[in-house]
DNA sequence: TCCGTGAGTTGGAAAAGCAAACCCTCACCT
DNA sequence: AGGTGAGGGTTTGCTTTTCCAACTCACGGA
């Protein structure tokens, strides 16, 4: 008898148990930004430092972040982003530019990031394939596990 | 005197404080799905049905969801994404083809997005600007207010 | 009339969050 | 030798959230 508390399957809720809890999108925007030290991320995310060390630790475990010594006597350790934690920075990005669209009036931006190609990085997420920006109506989701189901729009069996 | 405690001003922050609280995205997610309502919320989710009713709350305040009737007699209610909701679909794309990518073994993904192209979708963040997908070496990132800086690659007054 | 469904609310225990204080190692100054 | 200060955390004690189960209320159908 399975309990009455199995969640829909979803990679989206298991990349959520590794960085969705408080502030640890926080600690990889810092880290990202070269920002590693322990000081450094407790006052640039103002969160208390007993949490921080906790989800360092949680964040290194994952194999998002490497902790590295940058100085033997005294040693002192550095957050680094792993592969994989930088393949979360995109992300960030369109977090950051979701945040600047809806919850700012335009140009109070608190961060501007610059593309190599000269401009702003005005993000966009489209389909490798074909390349185009992707809309919510051009999206069918396919659940593989027997038993989910999407009603909406968006739907499919 | 300004408290010890005014971390980094960011967008990523603020998004977060609307939408990163535990399982506000997965509300999100399911509401992108067609699933609307209360009870498919809670079961798909897996969340407690009182926080699930706080975060709805919340995420209609902030105007990432509406409440529509679609029964009077007796009453009964849907949430649906806004337009600056279905806005926040694109970091949930990429949230799920990371963890597709770094916590399963390729293919037993849970779900597959299909695009209108007629591909699966595999969604890439580039830059609106010159197109090509952006990798953390191409960017520069220029705080704007005065105080906070990076440091590392990636670095910039 | 009794049962089931949808959409929540209520109450109390368990877990997580928080701020401040504390600890330890070293380096530097005097 | 003693004091100061930085870096990188851990400990303590209290407050806030979460969690879970049970309860409500309004209806609709058998």
């Amino acid at each position: 008898m399975a309990a009455t508390k199995d969640p829909r399957p979803c990679s989206i809720a298991d990349a959520l148990t590794l960085v969705g809890e408080k502030y640890s999108l926080l600690v990889l925007r810092e880290v990202c930004l070269g920002n590693g030290r322990f000081d450094q991320l407790v006052r640039n995310i103002g969160a208390p430092r007993d949490i921080l060390a906790t989800r360092l630790r949680r964040l290194v475990d994952a194999g998002i972040l490497t902790k590295r010594v940058y100085s033997e006597r005294p040693q002192r350790f550095e957050y680094r982003p792993t592969r994989a934690g930088l393949e979360l920075e995109p992300v960030l990005l369109t977090l950051m530019a979701w945040g600047d669209r809806h919850l700012r009036g335009d140009d109070d931006r608190p961060m501007v990031v610059e593309h190599s190609c000269g401009h702003e990085l005005l993000p966009v997420v489209s389909c490798s394939v074909c390349g185009s920006a992707v809309a919510h109506e051009d999206l069918t989701a396919h659940p593989q596990s027997p038993g989910w189901t999407v009603s909406g729009p968006t739907a499919a069996a």
